[in-house]
Formats: C-alpha cells, structure tokens, sequence
DNA sequence: GTGAAAGCGCTAACAC
DNA sequence: GTGTTAGCGCTTTCAC
C-alpha cells in the first residue's frame, strides 16, 4: 500500500539499531560494523525498503537531478540530442527529469517553473522558445546551458549551437555549384534557428548575385509545414528547395513527388540537421547536418562544470556543421 | 542563489504574518483575508519565491506526479503515444517525468525504482522489457498501466493494447488477396509485441494454407535492423514483406530500393504501427495503424480512474488496429 | 560504532 | 482570520 510504504523508521526498529545507523548503512559509509550492515541491509530488503527522494533531498538539501526541456519529441532529432545528454548525465549519479514545452513559450515557462519546483541542480534547455527575460530569470537561480541557441546570454548560463547561417550557406553553395539559380527557402517560422537558416540563405544568395531571385515561403519545422510550403513554392517553379529542417524537407519532398515531378531530376531538395533517418537509402536526404549527439554531451558537460563551479564564466561552444550529400541534389534539369 | 532560495518562512516575515498562513494564501484558500492575501503574494513575488516540491511532497504526503516510461525516443510511435497521455494528464494538475530505458530491462527496472523514490502515485509503462515478476512488484507498489501490452497481469495492474497477432492477420491477408505468395516475415526480435505479430503472419500464412512456404527473418526495431532484415530476406526473393514496425519497414523500403528493385512493382512491403510520417506522400506506406494517441488517452484514463479506487477490477482494453492501405503495397511482379 | 536530537520546507490540525 | 504546534522521511552534527 502506498498509504504505509516502510520508512528508515521501520527498518531502524526491526533491525533493532537507530534511524541514523540505518541511514550510514544505507550509503555504504564505512563508520557501520559488518554485522549491523548485514542486518540493515536484509531488513530492509524484506520490508521492500524504498527510499524517499523528497525527504532525502529536503534534508541532503540537494536533489541529484537536472531538468531537460525539449522542444518536441515528435523530431527525431531531439531524441538524439538526448541521447547524448543522457550518456554523460548517466554515471554521474544523476537523474534526468524530461519535460516538453511544444514550442508554446508559455508552456515551457510552466514547465521550466516545474522543474525548478523540484529542486533540479542545473538545466538544459533544448530549442526553447522563451524570451531572453523569462531564460535569464531562470538562470539565475540554476545553471543552464541552452542547446541550439545562444541569443540568451547572461551569467551562469552556457550554450552550445551550430552556426544556422553558416550552415544555410553550406546548402546554398552547393546548389548554386550544381547550377541551380532559381532557389527557393522554405523557412521555419518565427522562431530564432529558422530566422537565422533564412538569413543564411538570403545572404548566401547575395553573395552568389542570386539576391533579387530569392524565394522566400513561410513554411514550420513539420513534415506537414513541409509539405505546405513545398506546394506554394512551387507555383514558382524552382528548380532547388532549401528547407528549414529535415522533417520539413522530407514533407516537402511529398509536395514535390506529388505534382509528378522528381527529386532530385525536377527538383533539387536539401534539409538541415541530419536526422538519422535522412541517412537512410530510401530517404536518402542531401542535408546539413549537425554532429547532434555530441552536441548534447557537450551541453551535459558543461552543465556539470558549471554546477562544480556556478561563477564560472558563460562558455558558448558552437560546433562544426557539415554538408552531407546525398541523394536528393543534383544538377537542374535542362531549361524548359 | 540556489544556497539561498526564499523560502515560505522568509516570505512569511517579509509580509508580518505566520508561515501557516502564507502557506494558506498561496493555495488561495478563502480563509485568508484580502488584506494579509495581498501582502503576501507582494511578498513572495518580491522575494522570488517558488514552492519546494519536495517538501510539499513530504507534507502533504502525495506528490501530484505520475511515472511514465517509454522505451525510445527515437521511434515516433511512443512520442504519438505519449501525446494523448499528456494531453490527458495536463489539466488534472499532474505533473509528469518521463524516463526511458531503451530496452534494456535491468536500466529499465533502475529508471522505474527512481521513478517511485520520486513518490509517483502512478505508472505508465509504455512497451517495458521487464519479467512480469518485476512488473507485479511495481504494481504491487503503485498503480500501474501497460501499454502495448498485455502480459503482466496481477493486481493494480491496467493494460491498453491492441492485438498484434489480428493485426498482422489484417496485412497477411490484404496480401494474399492481391495475389502474393511469397510473402516474407521481417521480425522485430524477441519481445512480445513482436513475437506476437510473428505468430500472426504465422497463423495467417497457414489459413491461406501457405504455411509450407513461410519466409521468417528475424531482425529489429529499428530502421537499420528493417535494413540489414530485408537484404537477408531478399535472397529468398519473395514478393511482398511484413515487417515488424514502420521504422524497420523505411529500412526494409531502403534495402530493396538498392537491390535496384521497385516498392511496390516488384516488392510490396507492410509496416506496422500507423506512424504519422508513414502517411506522408513520400513515404505513403501501407500499415497496420493503431490508434496511437488514443491509447495513450486511455491509459491515463485508466490511471486516474485506479488512482482514484486503488482496488478496482483490473481492466484490459483491447484497441481495435486498422489496415491503412497506401501505396507501398500493389499485385505482385509477373512470374518471372 | 552507535544513538539522540535538530532541522530541511512545507502542510494540517487545533487553538485562539 | 491568524498563530502555534507537530510532524512528513531523511541527513547530519555531536556526544557517548
């Protein structure tokens, strides 16, 4: 029964020694003699002893957790991010509490609230959507390290991000080198990593003397947003499509199959992040693509730094993006 | 600083009043006047004051949070699930921590222990690998609701599945009707939910009286695992797949596109799950869909109602899975 | 080695 | 209405 779940009281009186002895026992401290471990330890296991994390953390006065928050989990590409989090979090004797804002800033607040409520030493914001007020108030009362932005900066907190432009640019240069001119952007929505790609792209296209043929649609970070976008941006029949973000891309390249043209003969497609699914050969996604699991490491890394040392000053680490190319790029097709 | 939180008794002297009754203010009971309610909620928002979740636990002796475990991240299947259980957790004012255990029964049963040291007054275990032994003792702990399976069954135990073996039965059929044969099995490993729609296409295969020519390989998950599943499968070349789940069937599309042959005109292949991305046009694949985020509605459904009447009759609810037909799937190849 | 006692931040009677 | 008091389950001095 919930209602009387054994305490260090219970196991303290039917091992016949003081609540404090089983608590030393209980963390393996060397100060307890062999016979009385022995009797702690097996009364405690046949009363199914379990210990309460809020009673120790009220008295440890720390919790032994950090808070995520993550964007969505419908992207595979937070699931990676994750992944590498929770290998170098593992291990340190920490949990993971998991929360998800989808992308609604006042969520995410509620959320991040939470998860401060629960005493978690550090946080790692993972494509959060709060404003630069809410995210500095939160970091001044834990450390945090936000993944895939870095536009909150303050004290104690640390980030880790790709650079968006540069990463655009990657895309655009390599469509422009195959040929294409006419280059559509299919941009994320208002959201600080999409605007970035989109100006990535815009200026790229300067660069190229492409600046007056841009073509620019407001599309999501959804398969379906993808999609949507792909359809009105073909009206304007390019010949390549540079969209915010792999699963956007893939939505996309639906749009494009499903007016009968092809990907890549018609029509050029490249996405951005490097999912793993876009490695596979039936996909076979032309991407650029961000080294996502180490991302997340280095994000848990210099979370535990910070937490060992809270004064420390911001480190923001951007990381390499590469342009993985792939099967859904090729030359344009001939003029019509 | 987080040596330093406000706490209720900070807030309490700032505002000249008792800790009992800035404790009561704070929760808005109707006891407390005007006057002192409004001074102390000055007080706390000055002071930056945000409730301790671990000691209102310990006090109010419920934590106001629910477990769910879910097997990965990676797999879109489980974050479809976990929408429709968030959806209805939000709202009850419940929070939620998420864990995963990426299959691994023993990480599994750790991330579960840490999860009711949280003091959890509810489970939600979406496709676990523990022994059923195991899973009776969490249950006999707390309420509990499986997902995806059926197989623990004990006391405070719920369950929402569908029937893997009916399901498998639905994409069997559809392929005999459209003419094939040979029709080769993709398995997911050796877990439940995938030995069970092993015996489906069993079953099946013997009901169309083609149990003497079955073509079982035994493969994952996964995309990669679909993959490497497929290329074996392909030496016995039959002319349609089952395979274990969509993720693995994207792979399976994959290997069969890079033997050079086409999907569906030379192989047709049935995934399983009912993924959103399989659904779009690009991918179109025909599936057995079950109805994902209402099963994980329905568990947490199932949850409130048992957290509510701890003794209640254990209850099972079977979903019913529907064939998604789509363009994967087509007549086989002419005799060659 | 072991136990007694104080206290972590909060809630919940029960007085006043 | 408001304050006092006694815990919730645990850790942590500090004696013995």
């Amino acid at each position: 029964m919930s209602t009387s779940r054994p305490t260090i009281h219970d196991v303290a009186a039917r091992a016949g020694v003081s609540k404090s002895l089983v608590s030393l026992a209980l963390r393996g401290s060397p100060r307890v003699s062999e016979a009385s471990r022995v009797v702690i330890l097996d009364a405690a296991a046949e009363l199914g002893y379990r210990p309460n994390a809020a009673a120790r953390s009220l008295a440890h006065r720390r919790s032994g957790t950090i808070g995520v928050l993550i964007l969505d989990l419908h992207n595979p590409v937070f699931a990676e991010i994750l992944d590498g989090v929770l290998s170098e979090v593992r291990g340190r004797g920490y949990r993971t509490i998991l929360v998800t804002g989808s992308g609604d800033p006042l969520l995410e607040e509620e959320e991040t609230d939470k998860l401060l409520e629960f005493q978690v030493e550090g946080l790692i914001l993972i494509s959060h959507r709060m404003t630069p007020e809410v995210l500095r108030s939160f970091a001044a009362e834990v450390p945090t390290v936000v993944v895939t932005r870095s536009d909150g900066t303050g004290p104690r907190m640390d980030s880790v991000r790709n650079d968006d432009a540069a990463g655009a640019a990657l895309a655009v240069d390599h469509l422009v080198d195959l040929g294409h001119t006419r280059i559509a952007c299919l941009t994320g929505g208002d959201n600080p990593v999409s605007t970035e790609r989109e100006r990535g792209y815009l200026e790229a296209m300067g660069r190229h003397g492409l600046g007056g043929g841009v073509i620019v649609v407001r599309g999501g970070l959804t398969d379906s947003a993808g999609y949507a976008a792909a359809m009105e941006s073909l009206t304007q029949s390019p010949t390549a499509m540079f969209v915010a973000n792999d699963l956007a891309a893939l939505g996309a390249i639906a749009a494009v199959q499903e007016l009968g043209q092809r990907v890549p003969e018609d029509v050029s497609v490249v996405g951005y992040d490097g999912i793993a699914l876009g490695a596979l050969r039936s996909v076979n996604l032309t991407t650029v693509a961000q080294p996502l699991e180490e991302m997340g490491a280095r994000a848990a890394r210099q979370l535990f730094r910070r937490i060992g040392h809270p004064r420390a000053r911001a480190q923001h680490v951007t990381v390499e993006s590469t342009l993985a190319i792939r099967g859904t790029t090729s030359v344009p097709p001939p003029i019509r």
